[in-house]
DNA sequence: GTGAATCATCTTTTT
DNA sequence: GATGATTCAC
């Protein structure tokens, strides 16, 4: 028995009554509806606190967070409880690891799996489609691989996807669905999906894993219960089928993942799941300003599929929300960048300050204003950086080494750097390994017998064979940390001699080796008193996400996409590109429960913002090389906000048209006299061929043409990059 | 078998 | 406009 876990740092008397509700009620399901800034997180770890308090093991809590940043916060704070051991904290996925890992016999599994993401997917779904003999014109591996997505996310096994097929499209994809599987399983594998769905399974099919479970973990709680998909809906209910004491958190309002298989049902439903559920809406909001809050209160009232909820102003009156308009991306960014250069000068610090936009490729223009405006920034992508070629293959030599079975590791690497290893080479080693149904890896270890490669061939191949062979030696070695043995792979491998500086001479590739193994020597120094493993750092990163690069201490300016700010709070939030097409996105406009979702992507966007928030729209927008024309998004209508009447204005307040005169007027450069193209001329664009100019307007450097032509479509074009001739 | 160069394709959000 | 596949010269 552990005494000394009880929570003697917290005391529940700062709460309000609803609070109270939710953290004393202790056995039985509890539906936590929590509207954003209602101190969600606060109400769970005070229940956490209070669990501990009444006697319960922190050992027997199990609290199930949507990032591994924000398991990590909830750590930290129930240790500022005096929490210090045993918790379990994690994200769905790491939990999974963890359970399958434990009882991989069961869930027969090697526990040295590799987790695939999706460059790793990708590669295995291609073979997959190539092994089903299928036209890949009619099955794009991206398209396949979300429609084997789906089916995980519902839990639908390959035998369930073949039982309901009914077309040939669904056939062929259930045959493309089995070989994927094979594939995986072949290379020891699971992918994202695959690491929920063999845990639902494992609870489902064996019932003493299940039982021993529900013992361990009495009390379940899951946070961000409306972005839940069917497979984590399982394990949740898996988990808590014996004991019953589920406790779920959430707000209907903010679900935003249903592109990724989360069904908003599983929230909505929840009291028709557990009957005897008691039911808690948190509705007082402690984070935004009245203002802020009647602006997301007109425009989440737009949406008929939700619970009805309110949003109760607790915080003191503040600025009005603005909504400006601008010409263009460049301009909007400039004018976003120069206000948050009045805040700072105000006294706004750089991380009170974030930036949200729909998409990614939106960070661009905003960086560039803020490199120009010296405004330290920092773009919360985490994942770009595992991405990047060097990175990519040094993992594929760890991945290799903790698990020899992976074959698509091995192909990445076995001529990475160049070793004189070509294509029929490594296709006669995996022909062989197929043949005898043994992983490439062994074939390359009897390369020797391969009498279809030439001597010379399978004297570089067996090279390669030892070279890894030697890093696995190295593994055995109690001193050798992860640090020392990507070292050991960077300089051996020959990925060392191979990096060259760019044409501009940045060695960006050597340096991003070196963040990857000083990043790699934190986790050594981090886990030292764990004993920790190869495969744990692996797990780590496949399962790091955008979010955890989040520091909310860093002194700059947040850039993030909407979806990355969920569960983020900021002083000063912008919200850039409210124009149709992007929020709502393109992709959303024909399925009105889309819509709904983008309505509830920007209703997520600006309960951010504590005190001030300005949403911007520009008139024109170059997307993938082109500029646009854009059409104000359909939700600015909704909150109010005549884009008419929106330029510089601010809304609901009558007088600071005039008192704000035209001050993005500033960035406008001025017309010139002389108007380069009427309309009516024709022109020779060198890709759309020829063509008659519709519409010429004279912004000076930033003129735009818009041309009709012959091929029948109509561009508007900026006229400094349209390579553009006029005739005649 | 290698590396440069060109072509084609896709382009929302991410654990 | 970036990435991946294909082609071509060596």
């Amino acid at each position: 028995m552990e005494l000394m876990d009880f929570a003697p740092n917290f005391s529940i008397d700062q709460l309000t009554q609803s609070q109270k509700a939710a953290v004393l009620h202790r056995d039985g399901p509890l539906l936590i509806l929590a509207g954003p800034g209602s101190g969600k997180t606060r109400v769970i770890t005070s229940r956490i606190a209070q669990l501990i308090k009444d006697g319960v093991s922190p050992y027997n809590i199990c609290a199930i967070t949507f990032t591994n940043k924000a398991a990590e916060e909830m750590r930290q704070r129930t240790f500022d409880m005096g929490v210090t051991s045993g918790l379990q904290v994690s994200t769905f996925h790491s939990l999974c690891v963890r359970i399958l890992r434990q009882y991989a016999q069961m869930a027969n599994l090697e526990p040295n799996f590799s987790i695939y993401s999706d460059a790793e997917q990708k590669k295995c779904v291609k073979d997959a489609i190539a092994d089903c003999n299928v036209a890949s014109s009619n099955f794009m591996p991206s398209r396949v691989l979300n429609a084997i997505s789906k089916f995980k996310n519902d839990l639908e096994s390959v035998e369930d996807v073949a039982k309901r097929a009914d077309g040939f499209y669904l056939e062929i994809l259930a045959k493309i669905y089995k070989r994927y599987q094979e594939i995986l399983l072949a290379n020891n594998a699971l992918d994202f999906d695959d690491l929920l769905v063999r845990t639902a399974y494992l609870l489902r099919d064996r019932p003493e894993v299940r039982s021993e479970l529900s013992r361990r973990f009495q009390y379940l709680m899951v946070d961000e219960y409306q972005d839940t998909n069917h497979t984590q809906y399982q394990i949740a209910k898996g988990l808590s089928i014996e004991h019953g004491n589920i406790c779920v958190t959430g707000d209907p309002d903010q679900s935003i993942y249903r592109w990724r298989g989360a069904d908003i049902a599983n929230i909505l439903a929840f009291e028709k799941d557990y009957p005897n559920a008691k039911v808690v809406k948190l509705e007082e909001n402690f984070r935004s300003t009245p203002e802020i809050l009647s602006v997301a209160d007109k425009l989440i009232a737009n949406n008929s599929k939700r619970k009805e909820k309110r949003l109760i102003a607790t915080c003191e009156s503040g600025n009005k929300v603005e909504t400006n308009v601008y010409s263009d991306e460049q301009e909007e960014s400039l004018a976003v960048a120069r206000k948050i250069k009045s805040l700072i000068s105000s006294g706004a610090n750089l991380n009170e300050i974030a930036v949200l936009y729909r998409v990614n490729s939106m960070s661009r223009a905003l960086e560039e204003a803020f490199v120009n405006e010296q405004i330290p920034y920092s773009i919360v992508r985490g994942v770009e950086f595992y991405s990047r070629k060097e990175i990519r293959d040094m993992i594929a030599y760890l991945k290799l080494i903790a698990n020899p079975s992976d074959n698509v590791a091995l192909e990445r690497i076995i001529n990475t750097p160049a070793r004189g290893i070509g294509k029929t080479s490594l296709g006669r080693v995996a022909d062989y390994a197929k043949a005898r149904k043994i992983s490439m890896y062994e074939a390359v270890t009897s390369v020797a017998f391969i009498d279809t490669i030439s001597k010379a061939a399978q004297s570089k191949i067996a090279k390669f064979g030892h070279m890894i062979h030697k890093f696995t030696k190295l593994l055995d070695e109690p001193s050798c940390g992860i640090a020392d043995l990507m070292e050991t792979v960077y300089l051996e491998s020959g990925m060392s001699d191979s990096l060259k500086p760019n044409e501009r001479g940045e060695d960006t590739a050597r340096a991003n080796v070196d963040e990857l193994i000083s990043s790699a020597a934190k986790y050594d120094k981090e886990t030292e008193s764990q004993q920790t493993s190869l495969f744990d750092y692996l797990q780590s990163i496949a399962l790091y996400s955008d979010t955890d690069a989040y520091d909310a201490n860093s002194p700059t300016v947040s850039l993030m996409t909407l979806h990355a700010a969920k569960g983020l709070e900021f002083e000063n939030a912008f919200i850039v590109g409210l124009e149709e097409g992007l929020l709502p996105h393109e992709r959303s406009k024909e399925n009105p429960e889309e819509l709904e979702e983008e309505r509830r992507l920007f209703f997520v966007g600006i309960t951010r913002a504590k005190r001030n928030l300005n949403i911007s729209y520009a008139k024109y927008r170059s997307m993938r090389g082109m500029l646009n024309r854009t059409i104000p998004s359909k939700f600015l209508y909704e909150i109010g906000m005549s884009p008419q009447n929106a330029y510089a204005n601010s809304y609901g307040s009558q007088d600071s048209f005039t008192s704000k005169p035209k001050k993005t007027s500033d960035y406008v450069p001025k017309p010139k006299s002389t108007a380069l193209y009427r309309a009516g001329d024709s022109v020779r664009h060198s890709k759309f061929g020829l063509g008659k100019v519709k519409e010429y307007l004279d912004l000076g450097e930033k003129s735009v043409v818009t041309v009709r032509f012959d091929s029948g479509q109509t561009k508007a074009l900026l006229l400094k990059y349209a390579k553009l001739d006029k005739i005649g």
